[in-house]
DNA sequence: GCAAGTTTCGCAAGTCTCTCGAAACTCTCC
DNA sequence: GGAGAGTTTCGAGAGACTTGCGAAACTTGC
C-alpha cells in the first residue's frame, strides 16, 4: 500500500538507517557489482523494511485514460460478463471503460467513429462488431489500437481477435447428444454472417459425419441469438412430421425459447425432448431443469482481449494476438437418452 | 457550508490562504496529476472549508462529454436494463458513458473519486450506491451533478434520486397472493439495510394488516438479491413444520433459487407454492413456469435519471427530482390458489 | 614488509522527474 | 468587447536517483 500524503520513502532515508551512503543504496537497487555481499545484504533488509518502492516510474503515465467498448447489441447477461472481464482489468490499471451500443449494427456509422475519436480513448475494444477499412484506418493514423471479442465476420491479417473454441463446442455439443443414442438432432444457430455461428454448425456437422449420421438441411436454422428466435425456430422444428429427439441451440437464450415451445406441445424436457444451450450464462445452472449448455469464459474472453489492448497501448509487442479459449460442455438435467422408438 | 448571496468565493481566495498559485488550485480541482499529494490534500482541505463551488458548469462541451454510471455490483441482467436506458438517453446526446463498479461496496473509496474527478465528467449516475459527505462535497466543489438510482440508504435533502414504488409493489403482490386464497405468506427480501427492500416488506406487512392475516416474524427474511440467497431463505422456508403456501422474492434471481428450493422438495409450482418474483427481467417470462412478478421499469427509472441529470448539467431548474415510477404487478403462472387444507 | 593489484565505497557531477507558478489563453457574463 | 474567473502551456527549480572516478581498505605475491 502507498502511504498517502506522507512523503513517499526515498533511498536517502534507507542509506541513513543503514549507515551507508546513497550511492550504494543506488547501486544495490540497481545490481551493481561493486558492493560487498554483506553491505547488499544488509541494505536489503532496510529495504525490504521500508517497503521502499523506486519512484513512479513509468506506471502513472498518463495518469487517466479511456478504453472504448462497443457492443452491436447489449441485451441479455452475455454483455454483463463482457462488461465485468473488461472493468477487472480496466479498473485495475485506472481506467474507465466508456460503452457503447450500436443498436444491432455490426458496423459503427461515422458519425459515432468521430464521437469516439473525440474522446481520444487509448484503445477500443469492439464485441461481436467490427469497423470497416476506412475506419481501421482511422484509428490507425490515431494510434489507437482495437481488439476483436468473438468476431462476427472475417478480419484482416494482423488484427488481434479474442474468441472461444466455436467448432470445438458444437462438436462436443452435438457429440454428446449422439452418445446418448440421437440420431435426429436439430441445431438452432445464431444469424449466418456471423462467424461463430458458422464454426459451431460446422462441428455439429462434423460430429453427425463422424457418427454417419446423414445431415439434414431442414434441421438446421439460422436466427438471432433471443430467446424469441429459439421460439419460434423450435416450435417450426417441433411441428414437423418427424421432429427432432433434440435441439442444439445457438444460446441459453435460444435454449429457453426451445424450452417454451416444448412446453406448449406437452412435450417433457429431456424425456421426450433434449436441449443444449450455449453460452453457459450465471442462470442457466438455475433453469428448469439445468440447462446442459456449453460453457464460454466470457468473463475471461474480455479480460484477455483487454491486457492485450493495453500492451498493444503500451507499445509492447504482442505476439498471439488471435486467442481462441476452449469451450467446455457442461453437461446438467435438460439431455437424457431420446425415448424409445418403434 | 455555503455562503449563498456573499461574493462567491474564488480560486484565488483558496489559492491565497493555502499559500498556492491559482493554477495550483484549479490543478486540484480538475484532477490533474502534476500536483504533489501532500499539497492536493492540504488544497482540499480548504476548498472544503470554504464550500467553493465553481462557477459555472461546461454546458456546451465541445461534441465530447462523459458521464459516470456506478454500480454497486453489476452481476445479474438487472444490471443491464439500467446500462440500456441510460445509453439510450445519453447515445441521443452524444455523450459517453462511463462504467465503473464498486465491488459489492455501497461506497467508494477516494481512489476512485480521484478517478473519475480526472475524468471531469459532466456527472454521475450512483445505482444502489452512495457517496460520502466528503466525496459530495468535493463533487459539489467542481459544479458536477449526480443522481441517485434506487437508492440504497437515506438521502440528504435536494439530492435528486429516481427509483420505483417499492412499498406499491410489496403491497400489490401481497394482495394478489391473499386474493387467491393464501393467507401464510413469506417474504425473501434484499439486504435489511438496502431501504428499498425494507419498503417492500412494509407493503407486504400492509396488506396483510389490511387482510387481517398476522405478520409472522419467521416469515420474513432478508438476504441479498441473488439467486443463492434465495435458494437458501427458500430451503428454510420450506422445511419448516408449517411451511408457507407462497413465497414473495425480493428479485427474480431470488425467485429462481425458490423454484429449485420447491422442486427439490417436490413441490409443485404453482400448485403446492405460489412463487411472485421482482424485477420482471426479460427472461422471467420465458421461466418454467413463467413466473408472476412485480414489473420494475428499470430501463426507463435510468432513462429518467439521465434526463434529470443532464437537465441538472445544463444549468435547468429541475422540480421533482424525486421520482418513484410505477411499479407493477404481473400475473404469469406462477401464482395460483394455495393447496385445499384440511 | 612492501609493492602491486583488487575490492568496496563515497564524492561530486550528471540525468531525470516531479512540482509549481508566470504568462498567455479561453470562456462567460454583463 | 471588456472584465473577471478559470484553464493551459511551458519553463525553471528542486529533489531523487545514477554514474564515473578516485580513495581507502584489504589481499596477494615475492
Amino acid at each position: 500500500m502507498t502511504n498517502e500524503g506522507a512523503a513517499a520513502t526515498t533511498i536517502a532515508e534507507i542509506a541513513k538507517e543503514a549507515g551507508v551512503s546513497i550511492p550504494t543504496v543506488s547501486k544495490v537497487l540497481n545490481g551493481r557489482p561493486d558492493v560487498a555481499a554483506s553491505t547488499r545484504a544488509h541494505v536489503e533488509a532496510i529495504i525490504d523494511k521500508h517497503g521502499y518502492r523506486r519512484r513512479k516510474s513509468r506506471a502513472q503515465r498518463n495518469g487517466t485514460g479511456l478504453v472504448e467498448l462497443v457492443f452491436h447489441e447489449l441485451d441479455s447477461a452475455w454483455a454483463g460478463q463482457i462488461i465485468k472481464g473488461v472493468e477487472l482489468v480496466a479498473g485495475a490499471e485506472r481506467i474507465g471503460v466508456v460503452l457503447s451500443e450500436l443498436g444491432g449494427e455490426h458496423r459503427p456509422r461515422q458519425e459515432w467513429l468521430d464521437d469516439v475519436l473525440a474522446r481520444r480513448p487509448l484503445g477500443v475494444i469492439f464485441v461481436l462488431s467490427d469497423v470497416d477499412d476506412t475506419q481501421r484506418r482511422q484509428l490507425a493514423s490515431r494510434n489507437i489500437p482495437f481488439v476483436v471479442v468473438d468476431t462476427a465476420g472475417d478480419l484482416p491479417e494482423g488484427v488481434p481477435a479474442v474468441g472461444s473454441q466455436n467448432w470445438s463446442g458444437g462438436l462436443a455439443a452435438t457429440r454428446h447428444l449422439l452418445g446418448l443414442g440421437h440420431r435426429r438432432i436439430a441445431v438452432i444457430s445464431g444469424p449466418a454472417d456471423v462467424l461463430c455461428s458458422r464454426a459451431r454448425v460446422d462441428g455439429y456437422r462434423t460430429a453427425l459425419d463422424e457418427a454417419g449420421v446423414p445431415v439434414e438441411p431442414e434441421l438446421i436454422r439460422y436466427g438471432d441469438f433471443f430467446v424469441g428466435g429459439g421460439y419460434t425456430h423450435g416450435s417450426e422444428l417441433l411441428d414437423q412430421p418427424e421432429r427432432p429427439t433434440a435441439i442444439f441451440a445457438g444460446s441459453d437464450n435460444q435454449a429457453l425459447g426451445v424450452l417454451r415451445a416444448a412446453r406448449e406441445r406437452g412435450l417433457r424436457v429431456p424425456e421426450d425432448l433434449s436441449v443444449v444451450g450455449y453460452d453457459d450464462l450465471p442462470v442457466s445452472d438455475w433453469l428448469t431443469p439445468p440447462l446442459t449448455t456449453v460453457h464460454q469464459p466470457l468473463t475471461e474472453m474480455a479480460s484477455t482481449a483487454t491486457q492485450i489492448l493495453l500492451r498493444l497501448v503500451r507499445g509492447e509487442k504482442v505476439r498471439n494476438s488471435r486467442i481462441d479459449l476452449a469451450t467446455e460442455l457442461v453437461v446438467r438435467d435438460s439431455t437424457a437418452p431420446p425415448p424409445a422408438q418403434d
